[in-house]
DNA sequence: CCGGTTATTTCACAACGTCAACCAATACTT
DNA sequence: AAGTATTGGTTGACGTTGTGAAATAACCGG
């Protein structure tokens, strides 16, 4: 009996826990060397063929054959060459960025924001509207009715449509395409991607918002520039989400990023999660807000008030600020030690008062941070247009639509 | 004029910041697939050549090819068939433990402990002394003194040491040798690495400590069957190593994985770093024993005394556990939200009361975690024999060596 | 038009992994 | 004891992919 015992475990030979081994990685590395000179094409503007393999760390001769199919297929553009120096003038690559869209939909409480976004992520047209039904079937036909405006408004052909990505906040799995938590729609395990995708009869992607956030601003913002970087919004809520290594970091379940409950003050308010003094309850809209009304002692319901407020120098609002960046700083000093990131990107529609905390939220910072974690990572403030949420979503569905395409490429094309 | 500007970035290209472009990754694909395999024979026992396959997801072909070299140049062995089930019987590889040490070194204030292990980890001897000077030179007598000790208990080739590793606390550049900060010996940017190699003429890396650990439990211990895992220990501090999609997570400039001054209470008590509230100022040794003195209204100045008094029932000494269970589960919580890990390993020297805290570290954790990080990460808690530091200095030392004299392999060898 | 200079392309080649066929070593069957 | 089934390991031709060196292209300045 104990001979069977041997080979027991040979065919169950498990891989690595949350790991793709090398069976699965359907690319080869072309596809990957097709994608990086993709990327480096998208994000470091117009490039020669030779500063294209100086940056991927390719060979003149490979990026020359990898080039061509993606300029057969409509990828890439020459530009019209540009002399003034001696030698042979560089051709210009683009992105053509006419060759693909993608619809991109910010899914709210009782509202959606919808884009259609190019190649460069530029935004073609965008619709705003409210519905009433937040089932997953009514989020359907909220989704069916935005996607005809939009494409009313912009006509894009249907084969340069991508498909749709959709951002909503929650614990969202994008690899399995379920909304698996979604506290402003009160869903659980529902396989969001599918319901829309069957419907829409197209490709469709999902991910948590600011994730989508995080993926545009590596393809088409400050992001490109760095390999690692986090990036934290602050508005009606506060989100993060990791890009390290150039990867986004979604953890096993897809939960990673979840920034906005970490506890900054022990004795502080109370959360609408329960607990006491998480960030959210000290940094948000509503919760700004409610610290005004309280130290001043009269009701004050939105921010935008207490903003005003503060710019016209009343110190109750200023405090109220002043308190939301300490704490902010506090955690992000946490997120800078933990992870040492080269930048940091502050956005979110909470972000246009910054003027009201950004000190604040500096000296903390500096003060809290071990070593140079601080001085090391850059730190970017940028604003966010309304629509710039969906566009985020969009720009998910093009790397994933892009990417998938690309990899799909041969070179036996000319025919 | 506009002309000229046109090539101006040209050979100005910068590589992304922080990122080892392709050009200058030296290994071909060829190079990773050894070093994956190697690992898979490592970290899953003894393998046949076919299991090593499905493992890595190379084929049989490509293992086989692999493998040759490998055993010739003695890193791998053959082990003896043992058949018991019809076909062949699989020809069980191994890795020759025999074939490569390293010597590891725990730095500590005016202590080091010092190991010398094999390819599996296993510690053949090991010494403890303690050094008057702790400036670069006194640390490299000591480490010389050190070496001569562990050499003379366990006779090792020279030939077979691949050379010492060093692990110590602070905040130390691991890829360019240097100690950027060290608290403990006060030091700002010494090349220790140059510094020790010169003086022992043998292959140095340092390491901060926690990161060796981690680096240790990757190859050695739990870690091996996770992609990435967190690790945090306590004891005199409390440090934190991440190790994300198989690669220790180093940050920007080396300072990744500072946990200890994580804000945890706004009014606790002061930390040795000036701030109020760290987690270190309430879980450390210290701060235990500082806690129970406050509380009981008696000095106790080491908490193997508080130890002792909450194993006989004394509610301050319990009271004392229970508030660092607390604390500690806050901002492992914040870790799993931030991250969402699939595996989290406790050690550290003050795990060994794990029994006095466990309960309240995980009440506390799930009551704090976000969706499902808590319940989706596994934790492990693992005692820390005193020597296991040194030993993961001789695991980063081992990594080191062998993964670079691996891509060297070629099989034009058997002449 | 002639070098000088730089970008791009061509092409033979080398490196590497894989497929499919083959060989090896065992258990089981008759 | 010989044959069959079964599984592991090896071999060699082959396709894919990236590269170096040489060739070619396209511009300058004279």
């Amino acid at each position: 009996m104990p001979k069977m015992v041997r080979r027991a475990g040979s065919d169950a030979l498990t891989r690595r826990a949350g790991h793709e081994s090398a069976a699965d990685r359907s690319g080869s590395s072309r596809d990957h060397h097709i994608g990086a000179l993709f990327e480096a094409v998208l994000t470091r503007g117009p490039l020669s063929r030779r500063d294209a393999a100086r940056i991927t760390g390719l060979s003149a001769a490979s990026v020359t054959k990898l080039v061509r199919p993606m300029i057969e297929h409509g990828y890439l553009v020459e530009n019209t060459r540009e002399a003034g120096v001696p030698g042979r003038p560089q051709i210009p690559l683009q992105v053509d960025a006419a060759r693909h869209y993608a619809i991109g939909i910010k899914l709210m409480d009782g509202e959606i924001v919808g884009v259609v976004a190019d190649l460069h992520g530029e935004v073609q047209s965008s619709h705003r509207m409210r519905y009433p039904d937040t089932s997953p079937t009514g989020v359907a036909d909220a989704i069916e009715a935005m996607t005809a405006t939009l494409l009313e408004r912009s006509p894009v052909e249907r084969e340069r449509l991508l498909g749709i990505g959709i951002g909503l906040g929650g614990h969202i799995n994008g690899a399995a395409g379920v909304v698996v938590e979604s506290p402003f729609m009160d869903w659980h395990n529902v396989p969001l991607q599918d319901v829309i995708a069957q419907r829409m009869q197209l490709p469709v992607v999902i991910e948590n918002d600011v994730n989508t956030l995080a993926l545009a601003e590596q393809w088409f913002g400050a992001g490109s520039a760095f390999n690692s970087f986090a990036l934290v919004t602050i508005g009606a809520g506060v989100g993060c989400a990791l890009v390290l290594d150039g990867k986004l970091w979604r953890g096993v379940s897809g939960a990673a990023g979840e920034f906005g409950h970490m506890i900054v003050d022990s004795n502080g308010p109370v959360c609408h999660c329960g607990k006491r003094g998480c960030l959210e309850a000290v940094v948000s809209d509503s919760a700004i807000a409610a610290a005004m009304s309280h130290s001043a002692g009269r009701k004050i319901s939105k921010v935008s008030q207490v903003v005003a407020e503060a710019h016209a120098g009343d110190e109750d609002a200023q405090r109220a600020f002043t308190q939301a960046g300490v704490a902010l700083g506090r955690a992000i000093a946490a997120l800078l030690n933990l992870l040492n990131p080269p930048l940091l990107i502050l956005s979110g529609e909470g972000i246009a008062a910054s003027d009201l905390f950004i000190d604040a939220l500096h000296a903390e910072l500096k003060h809290d941070s071990f070593s140079s974690t601080a001085a090391d990572c850059r730190v970017i403030v940028r604003p966010l247009p309304d629509e710039v949420w969906a566009r985020g979503a969009a720009a998910t569905m093009l790397r994933h639509g892009v990417m998938h395409s690309l990899s799909r490429l041969t070179d036996q094309v000319s025919a």
